[in-house]
DNA sequence: ACTGCTAATAGTCAAAGATGGTCAACATCT
DNA sequence: AGATGTTGACCATCTTTGACTATTAGCAGT
């Protein structure tokens, strides 16, 4: 397994209850996995973005921690903030399976609606000769057009 | 015997039981066979395609690999009949709306999926300048790779 | 209290390593 | 000749590491 897993796997065992947040000491947790440092950065900026659902702070110095806040939404909002903010013009493949993803994570939506989306906007579904950022034009429309149906969903009760 | 085929073969050999999936290293495969590694995704463009019942998903880099999502014996007999034969290589958005709303008439799939989907089909999705055929081709691919999906669940690992 | 030094942290960035992907030329069937 | 198969050169992405940088708390000297 790569370490980049195992460190984000540890990470989010910290977790117990319904905490809002965890603490960590960069270089502790890299003595642990015997790593360098900044590999913990590197699994940070990579596995807990906002587009995961984190957001970081931290502090240097003595007694300086780094501190994984979990971002809580409604789901409507997530949608609204999707939809107007986040999305935009173009998205990659990757960033938009980790949106749908977190969709489901967040309990938005199904684990089995977040593979129907996912299925849509993988590279497979574009295998066609056209300009690579064609495709991450498609991709956003496509994944905006779903993301619209799923807030029309919730509206109707 | 061609090598494509004796690929096909073994990566098909992979599979012990009803698993849902197998992954396997590119370049291993590759130099198990003799071959380039490009061979490997040839075979896996030609033969493990959503209209043979596969979906394909990898990762670069360090650790890794290419997973190989396998259709489930049980799927839905109108899900495989569409996949394989009738949507073809290009479909319209009228016929795909068609098709899905059908689906969800017949209890296929439920009609807030089958609004899902449509959504993701819908021309709006696809508001580029590219040749329209191409529209339709792109259409056909993530209309398939979505009942491919479809098809898929209800398999446990 | 104020200043400045030091130790203790964390952050950034670029290079190297490890995989897989694409595409076009060439080869071999049918 | 056309379809199918094979290869290799070149590209893209993901991970890991290390050198260098930035920030903060605590403390010693005044």
């Amino acid at each position: 397994m790569r370490l980049s897993d195992a460190i984000e796997e540890f990470i989010k065992e910290l977790w117990e209850h319904d905490e809002a947040e965890v603490e960590l000491k960069r270089n502790e947790l890299a003595e642990y996995f015997r790593c360098a440092p900044s590999q913990i950065n590197y699994v940070l900026s990579t596995r807990f973005t906002p587009d995961h659902g984190y957001a970081i702070e931290s502090r240097r110095g003595g007694g300086g921690f780094i501190r994984i806040i979990r971002i809580q939404r409604e789901s409507h909002e997530t949608l609204r903030y999707l939809l107007n903010e986040r999305v935009g013009e173009a998205i990659s493949a990757k960033e938009a399976q980790i949106l749908c993803l977190h969709l489901a994570e967040q309990g938005t939506i199904s684990h089995e609606d977040a593979e129907l989306m996912y299925a849509a906007l993988r590279p497979q579904s574009q295998s066609v000769p056209i300009p690579e950022p064609l495709k991450d034009v498609i991709r956003a429309k496509t994944l905006k057009n779903m993301l619209l149906s799923l807030a029309q969903r919730g509206s109707q009760q």
